[in-house]
RNA sequence: AGGCGGGUAGCUCAGUGGGAGAGCGUCGGCCUUACAAGCCGAGGGUCGCAGGUUCAAAUCCUGUUCCGCCUACCA
């Protein structure tokens, strides 16, 4: 026989490790691809595989977990559809790092061999993640976890490109894209980072050609000026009205330019001149193309100048900047520096600064997906919670711009298209093509760049579920029910998720986007390796249990608002799991050994009819929150009911029949407080799974795990409106009693003596039948209810409603004491007194106010008058009265 | 430059037209047989500032200031 009564406190480790395996092992995380309930899927945003748990990922998935637990304990067939991400570039710089650390490099052991080891990498580290997240409990459905780069989905990927491709959608072009010189590699825009910084505005004369004086040029980037091939200005700015058809000479190469005219020249900004530079500026490239000018590269792929930047060649971009400043001095052709402050891109992998290059790469046309996408939104077909980022999703869909697809890197999916090497044709298919489909010829190269990896990612709701092929897992789960993630990749990905969806599904790909915060140390920073405040959660869960850890994190998930996480918070909300385990291990030792959750018991106490309607009631406020992913909405509410509600009336009250003579009301004790407790883990089970199913397993009445256990709800409860106010009644006589205690100084081990004087008659029978609550929690020794009798000699009272509870102090105290504390209370009463009198005078309010507020007021005032008179008299008693 | 969010108790925040709240911290009192990771009680706020709308504003509007973030092709 199991021992049943729970340890002094609860120890988190072997508890967390025992039922984990237990759930694992019994399937309840498995979802049913056909089932007669209701779908709810959420598809995990996938960690990188080479990552570790970090503090977002703790939260994203702790709140996913949440809600993935909740849905199956109210019935339905969930799936939480797990898996990572093969995070191309990220991935790529890990390996090769530790590649270099060996002495070596990618183009040392060649492609082939260093796809292998980075497979042989995710073999090794690959798990690392999956098994951090099963730490934090998430109830992931392990049997369907998947990889991008896995057999299916890099199908699917194929799938989508060739489709895409056939329609127009997909494209090869010329352009101006960022490049990463250290990476190797083009970046869509959305992976270039700006940071406003201190730089330089430079100045150069470029001199006229065929008459005296020059045309001074400003710029932040002088080495380009070798691959300028005009200088434009504004056909407005009469500056430069007489130098059409005209040239400059370009400095240092002494290369003759043309002086262009076009309205893209801001006359207001620097000298309102600006060199064009196309082939390493996007402005410049456009301008360049309506101008029909000639793009020169003068930077390559690693940041060096090239052969056409003449005396620079081989030199650093940097460094040929100071030496062609340099020069530019020397030559008297520099007229001014002067301190400039901009943005300049920066990769978001590696911090290298961007180099805006030509360059051929593929691009998705995207315009057409994103007015769509943009439409899902706007008609409700997706909901964006908070709805404000749905304003910004908006905004960026508006301005959206063709994405670049290519990479220039190894690990990836490699693109499905093929060159021949006779005629040129470019073939793309699914599969590899034997032969040139224009000239036949078997001499057919496969382009040799992957796809961005959000590419695939952006197919990770249905590609995940089995697409291409038509399986009953897409049948019943697409579109997937909620997303759970951050901002930050709001446009990374929900964004092209939501494209893809709807262009090969022809829906969306889920119901609900939630945006949850950020987590950010207590400062409010952002937390970073490089700043030395990361909070560590792998580190928190073990000194603090995954339940306290995941609780704080649900409690202050508050929307639209950052999370400033604290090792103080944590504490916090440990303390709470302890308060839970402790009501469980008082409840476990008072019950008696054949007690069920069905015993007949007889008549309810106040306290038992009181909780339980109290517990229904709370039930339907934490549905509603989950509902509304209110998260800590809920958490809160959990909190202070099982708490402030449950251990401190509830138990307290029921010590009196537990610990009593009487059976039938120790029963009836008994079986309430087992099924309060029986509610209250169960609704703490999104939140705390580990030390829900342990008390679960403990209790009586119980079957299997706390997961098939169901969700407790309002009606589950029997809902008893008097209990509310009997109770209020019964409360607000022991705080009376207690706050005169308090302020007085009155040690708990000395009994007072009280008199209850009641406005209601009826009401002295209710406080009557519960007179041993008031003795024990107030600690009273004599106490008498009634109702109009006169106040005591030597008594403090406290007032509540209309009602007076006087405390006899004869012999125990200073009056003086007491005449403060009156005042004290009569100023308070006089106050608000005032401000509800005020409103009653207003005639304003009187006519437009709705009734019951103007009645409300009147109550109020009634009550203040009576409970101001009642202070005077009890003030003037003590005024008489010598201590 | 544009956009978004925020400024409420010492700290972290909830509260979106009608009585200023919670948690933590602070202070005072308690080893009351579930829990000192606890119990009882107390103190503490001109709701950033200035106008406006309203009978009534923390809440709605306008302006202003400070902080944070996002987006951006003025060299």
């Amino acid at each position: 026989m199991e021992q049943k009564i729970l340890d002094k406190s609860y120890e988190p480790e072997d508890v967390e490790r025992k039922w984990y395996e237990y759930w694992e092992k019994n399937n309840l995380f498995r979802a049913e691809a056909v089932s007669e309930k209701r779908p709810f899927c959420i598809v995990i945003p996938p960690p990188n595989v080479t990552g570790t748990l970090h503090m977002g990922h703790a939260l994203n998935n702790t709140l996913q977990d949440i809600l993935c637990r909740y849905r199956r304990m109210k019935g339905d067939n969930v799936l939480w559809q797990p898996g990572t991400d093969h995070a191309g570039i990220a991935t790529q710089n890990v390996v090769e790092k530790d590649l270099s650390a060996r002495g070596s490099d990618r183009h040392a052991v060649g492609r082939d061999k260093f796809i292998e080891i980075v497979w042989e990498w995710r073999r090794k580290y690959g798990g690392l993640i999956i098994n951090q997240l099963k730490r934090l409990g998430c109830s992931c459905d392990w049997s369907r976890e998947r990889f991008t780069m896995d057999e299916g989905l890099s199908d699917a990927v194929k799938d989508v490109f060739t489709r895409l491709y056939e329609e127009g959608l997909i494209y090869r072009g010329d352009y101006i894209i960022n490049w990463c010189p250290r990476c190797q590699t083009a970046l869509a825009d959305l992976e270039v980072e700006h940071e406003e910084a201190d730089s330089y505005l430079y100045y150069i004369r470029y001199p006229l050609e065929g008459r005296d004086g020059y045309l001074l040029v400003a710029t932040t980037r002088p080495e380009t000026m070798l691959g300028d091939t005009a200088v434009a200005v504004n056909p407005d700015d009469k500056r430069y009205r007489d130098y059409s058809g005209g040239n400059v000479v370009l400095p240092i190469l002494n290369k003759t330019i043309p002086i262009i005219f076009d309205r893209y020249v801001d006359v207001e900004f620097g000298t309102g001149a600006l060199k064009i530079t196309p082939a390493h500026d996007l402005n410049d490239f456009e301008i360049g193309n309506t101008h029909e000018l000639e793009r020169i590269k003068v930077i390559n792929e690693k940041g060096f100048m090239n052969e056409l930047a003449g005396p620079y060649e081989g030199m650093d971009r940097f460094e040929c900047r100071e030496k062609i400043l340099a020069d530019l001095d020397r030559a008297g052709l520099l007229e001014k520096v002067e301190p400039y402050r901009n943005a300049i891109g920066h990769c978001y992998r590696c911090k290298t600064m961007i180099e805006p290059l030509l360059s051929k790469q593929w691009f998705v046309k995207i315009r057409p997906l994103a007015e769509k996408a943009s439409q899902a939104v706007r008609e409700g077909k997706t909901r964006i919670y908070p709805s404000n980022w749905e304003g910004i999703y908006f905004e960026w869909m508006n301005n959206i711009r063709d994405w670049c697809i290519s990479r220039q890197i190894w690990w990836g999916h490699r693109i499905p298209a093929w060159y021949c090497g006779d005629c040129g044709e470019v073939i793309v298919s699914k599969n590899e093509p034997e032969n040139c489909s224009s000239c036949s010829s078997p001499n057919l190269v496969q382009d040799s760049d992957v796809l961005d990896t959000w590419f695939s990612s952006a197919l990770w709701p249905f590609s995940t579920l089995g697409w291409p092929e038509n399986t009953d897992e897409l049948k019943t789960f697409y579109p997937t029910s909620a997303l759970v993630t951050g901002f930050d990749i709001l446009f990374f990905w929900v964004a092209r998720m939501i494209m893809m969806g709807i262009h090969f599904m022809g829906d969306v790909p889920f119901r609900d986007v939630y945006i949850h915060a950020l987590v950010r140390d207590a400062e409010g920073k952002k937390m970073s390796k490089s700043k030395g405040n990361v909070i560590d959660p792998l580190e928190v869960m073990g000194q603090f249990g995954t339940d306290a850890f995941r609780f704080t994190l649900a409690a202050l998930a508050a929307q639209g608002r950052d999370i400033k996480l604290s090792e103080e918070r944590i504490q916090g909300y440990r303390h709470f799991v302890n308060k839970l385990w402790n009501a469980a291990r008082f409840v476990l030792m008072n019950l008696s050994s054949e007690i069920d959750v069905n015993n007949k018991c007889g008549e309810l106490s106040l306290p038992d009819r009181w909780i339980l309607t109290r517990v229904g009631r709370v039930s339907g406020e934490v549905v509603k929150a989950f509902d509304d992913y209110r998260f800590n909405d809920a958490a809160s509410i959990c909190y202070q009911f099982v708490w402030h509600e449950f251990c401190d009336w509830y138990l307290e009250m029921a010590k009196e029949a537990l610990y009593g003579t009487d059976q039938e009301k120790k029963a009836s004790a008994e079986v309430t407080s087992l099924r309060v407790l029986l509610a209250v883990v169960r609704m703490l089970h999104p939140f705390m799974p580990f030390v829900t199913e342990e008390i679960w397993q403990k209790l009586p009445s119980t079957q299997g795990s706390i997961m098939n256990g169901g969700f407790p709800e309002a009606s589950d409860f029997p809902a008893d409106g008097d209990s509310l106010k009997e109770m209020d009644l019964l409360m607000g006589v022991i705080t009376g009693i207690r706050n005169i205690r308090g302020e007085m100084n009155i040690k708990p081990s000395v009994k007072v003596n009280a008199v209850v004087d009641l406005a209601d008659a009826e009401q002295v029978e209710i406080l009557e039948r519960n007179l041993e609550h008031i003795k024990s929690l107030a600690r009273v020794n004599d106490i008498s209810i009634s109702s109009g009798v006169p106040k005591p000699e030597a008594s403090a009272t406290a007032l509540f409603e209309h009602n007076q509870v006087h405390v006899i102090l004869k012999g125990l105290l200073d009056f003086e004491e007491e005449r403060k504390r009156l005042k004290k209370e009569i100023k308070k009463v006089e106050n608000e007194l005032g401000v509800s009198d005020k409103k009653l005078s207003n005639r304003g309010f009187l006519e437009k106010a709705p009734d019951e507020v103007v009645q409300e007021v009147r109550d109020k005032v009634e009550t203040l008058r009576s409970r101001l008179s009642k202070l005077n008299q009890n003030l003037s008693f003590f005024e008489t009265i010598d201590a």
